[in-house]
DNA sequence: AAGTGGTCTAGACCACTAC
DNA sequence: TAGTGGTCTAGACCACTTA
């Protein structure tokens, strides 16, 4: 990340920061132009820092009354892990700031399935890397990764990139960014894999996860296939039942 | 819906209808500055119109080069549906269109316990309704839901309202629209009550959702505890990964 | 060098809430 | 009536892309 310096993102880091430390006990946030001031910064700017707060469910704003947390943001932190939008994914996968080991299970070329093929946008006879991964963090293994990746896009990956980070590799090989992907999250029952892998007990589920992740330029980049450990298994997102 | 007229509002929908319709062909919109005379607003709305575009994935900008329409989304819009809207939650909840029956399993008030304060801002000797439903379609039982309401919003709830929607009831009676929610979503293997009620064979989870939901104006007005067949358990979304 | 999007400002005016 | 958030403006300056 080029964490850049950027005012309002000092800002909305800041507020972030007070809030979880507790600073407004009242559940009541100073008002915009209050902060302006002490900020020193326009109230636009303050309008932007605190859009992204409300955006990851931390506050929200009533008119005419003011601005307030979310009280599920103080109870319960751990479910806003991945906070909404920026839910760190698979490469850029984060858990209390520490990146997952990787352990490679699978690397190969395969001919895409249709169904990869209309989801990468593929022609027949293109084809595929498949990765296979498990993560863990702390001798915890957390997530199977299954991974498959248009050849043409990365000819040049090798397993020992596969090892570390692909998003990483592409954006400094390629200088192009995956910056948007679409998910779906559901549930299911451990199979005798997940068990093996994930150390599950018979009754414990697995949370799923498969999404089409894209390059800056509108590509779709990679479709992932994963199976995690339920108990990392949290999202939290606001949803505004406006805006269409 | 008020359908306000706000000026972003209405440059957003009509790039939208200009998108869908195949205007820009060559997918690259007109830059910023020419939208902005063009519409005769500020570069300003025209960037916030165009915000809400980038985020339902629509369109993407690159600096320097000008702002593009997502192939996906001309290629296959219904991928697009969007979040919340098909989530259906609670009293909206529909699958494949159909409504579930609901079967009310326990209707009280209660004190609203300390964590009930903190999540309805609820002063002390506040009271809730405690509404435990369970939510069946085509008897098949998906959704226990349990939900909180503080009884001075909706002092006229009655076990026959409770029944259906109550989302409804409050729209049809008071005006007042629920239209935001805060919403964590996790797993966890299922207890007796579940398998019971669910009909879930011992090593089936289910899918927890907790969720805030909000009227128009802010004020909180239900919290909610529901377990999910895991079946039912599916959210979609797409996901920026910058901004944070 | 020209064009395009990104950030930030300073302020006007509106809409709603609380007292 | 005072306070708070919402919308919108007009413009300055910066960063990146393309040529």
């Amino acid at each position: 990340m080029p964490m850049a310096d950027l005012v309002y993102q000092h800002v909305m880091r800041d507020l972030k920061t007070r809030i979880r430390h507790g600073e407004f006990k009242t559940k009541k946030l100073p008002d915009e132009r209050s902060l302006s001031e002490s900020y020193q910064v326009s109230r636009s700017t303050i309008k932007r820092a605190m859009g992204v707060l409300v955006d990851q469910g931390i506050i929200f704003k009533k008119r005419g009354s003011g601005t307030f947390i979310n009280p599920l943001y103080l109870k319960d932190q751990s479910a806003f892990r991945y906070e909404g939008k920026n839910l760190g994914i698979t490469d850029s996968f984060q858990i209390d700031g520490e990146r997952p080991k990787i352990k490679l299970l699978d690397y190969q070329v395969i001919r895409a399935t249709p169904e990869l093929q209309q989801d990468l946008f593929l022609k027949e006879d293109e084809f595929v890397y498949q990765i296979k991964r498990l993560r863990s963090v702390d001798d915890q293994p957390v997530i199977i990764e299954t991974g498959y990746i248009p050849i043409k896009i990365v000819p040049t990956l090798t397993a020992e990139v596969v090892q570390s980070s692909i998003f990483n590799y592409i954006q400094e090989a390629q200088g192009r960014a995956v910056n948007k992907s679409f998910l779906s999250i559901r549930a299911q029952p451990s199979n005798a894999e997940d068990q093996d892998l994930l150390a599950l007990a018979p009754n414990e589920p697995v949370g799923v996860m498969e999404g089409i992740f894209f390059l800056d330029d509108g590509t779709p980049f990679e479709v992932s296939n994963m199976h995690l450990h339920y108990k990392y298994l949290k999202y939290g997102t606001f949803v505004n039942l406006n805006e269409d």
